[in-house]
DNA sequence: CGCCCAGTTGATTGAGATCAAGAGGGGTGG
DNA sequence: CCACCCCTCTTGATCTCAATCAACTGGGCG
């Protein structure tokens, strides 16, 4: 029968046991950076603190750590115990979560004004991992809980930002359950280009700073998958690969087009 | 080339095409019934409102409406201009979103207790479907925002509610994109399991009130394929399937494994 | 200079989709 | 009450596309 329970020791995934991810290394993890005010900082404007003024913001910024995480470095794993709450500066991070035999999940990429730390009963519930040096702000749980309470506000936009993210997951959850590679990849390309276009003036030029196995483990697919599939995109004009991470999109409305706009 | 950029116009997913999901009902959706008090409802506890009592409490039951919702009936639709937010008393939702093209992603079973309306900038982002008969709790969103201010506590639960949300839609993506057939048919038995066997006191009988549709297209799966695979499961003696919405596990131990107990 | 690793490309395989047919069960109407 | 239909679920046969296996390329760095 073509459906057997098959045994899950059997070295089906022997690709991901040959090279496992990098070991977690918390001593190195973070490097702590001089003070200096929230309303210069990169984020502040998208980031939940956007909600404060005054005394408040400064407030808050005292209670709050800037810290420089080089890439490829874990800022905090799966089941750690939960500390703080970040805020990204600068750079970009991979969350993740793994199965037993080291299949992983790319579950979001999060830059500059995005939070991380999700979790559930005190412990973190993925993996989050730099993928290109990072500035993040942290600030500790228990303080931001009070605050929280003080300032209605700061709930308020952690909520939007919930809300946000609930968004998100969900039309991920559509990408992995029904969408073709082509879409997938295509998906992928369209909202990063989204994501990023306020930055860039006009051009269409999008950044890749993850491998080709994280955007394979964030869309279900292989590195080598991927890899055709960009090079389908290419063959039909629709982008341009000057380099490995970086693609230009030559025909926006096609690629919306395969990505199968919802 | 294996990996063409396919024409999605090519009929390739015409199974959808023949048996479309039966279209919005919006005049009968829903039937009001008599005022009753919050502190007898089933779904009170887990609900977001377990959070209020005494004068709160009563406040808010005159601003919500029960509803009895008949199976098969639409609740809301996606791109609906989000006018409540719902919490089930009885009964069994299906939430999802769809392609152009027909296929489907159910995002989410919901039961009692649980929340129904996840809405962005307005408008619903998925379609509710009632998958049973259902009674429905329903207050509008300007006056729960209302209530929020005054109630701090409120909005607390509603956020503790999300947080769920979000780990259960890490999860949710694991699955779609990492597991396999059997993986995915043994985690959503086991979630199943555990979801309701508060209720039943000790048997491990699961109860499905949705179709092999609608777990195919909530496990990223074919009606086919999760049909075999429930099959294979009972061949291999991990469950007995008394009746098609009816599976009876034998070895929960076993089942955990094939899950891959995260 | 040559190693190493990420990415690409090619060949083959196999799991799950698709296509097709049969079984069971509930509801309706004669 | 039974016969028929309809619809869902199951089972079987076949096919296809993405995974796997394998080889090659090129750029960066010691």
């Amino acid at each position: 029968m073509a459906l057997e329970l098959r045994d899950r020791d059997t070295g089906v995934y022997d690709a991901y046991k040959a090279k496992p991810y990098p070991p977690h290394n918390p001593e190195a993890k973070a490097r702590p950076i001089p003070l200096s005010p929230c309303n210069c900082c990169a984020a502040h404007k998208k980031a939940i603190c956007a909600s404060l003024d005054g005394t408040e913001l400064h407030r808050f910024r005292k209670l709050s750590q800037v810290r420089l995480v080089k890439a490829g470095q874990s800022i905090y794993r799966e089941l750690d115990p939960a500390n703080y709450l970040y805020t990204v500066v600068s750079g970009e991070a991979r969350l993740s979560s793994l199965l037993n035999d080291g299949r992983r999940q790319v579950t979001d990429f999060r830059a500059c004004g995005d939070k991380l730390g999700e979790h559930i009963q005190g412990y973190y519930s993925a993996n989050a991992e730099a993928i290109t040096d990072m500035i993040v702000c942290q600030i500790p749980l228990p303080e931001l809980q009070a605050r929280m309470s003080e300032m209605p506000g700061l709930r308020v936009s952690l909520m939007e930002k919930m809300e946000t993210e609930i968004n998100q997951m969900r039309s991920h959850l559509m990408l992995l359950g029904r969408k073709t590679p082509i879409e997938k990849v295509a998906t992928f390309l369209v909202e990063r280009a989204k994501k990023f276009e306020s930055a860039t003036a006009e051009n269409t030029d999008i950044g890749l700073s993850m491998s080709r196995r994280d955007i394979a483990d964030y869309l279900g697919l292989t590195i080598e998958t991927v890899s055709r599939t960009l090079t389908a995109l290419k063959t039909k004009g629709v982008v341009s690969i000057p380099s490995p991470d970086q693609i230009s999109v030559l025909d926006m409305m096609e690629l919306k087009y395969l990505a199968g706009i919802e």
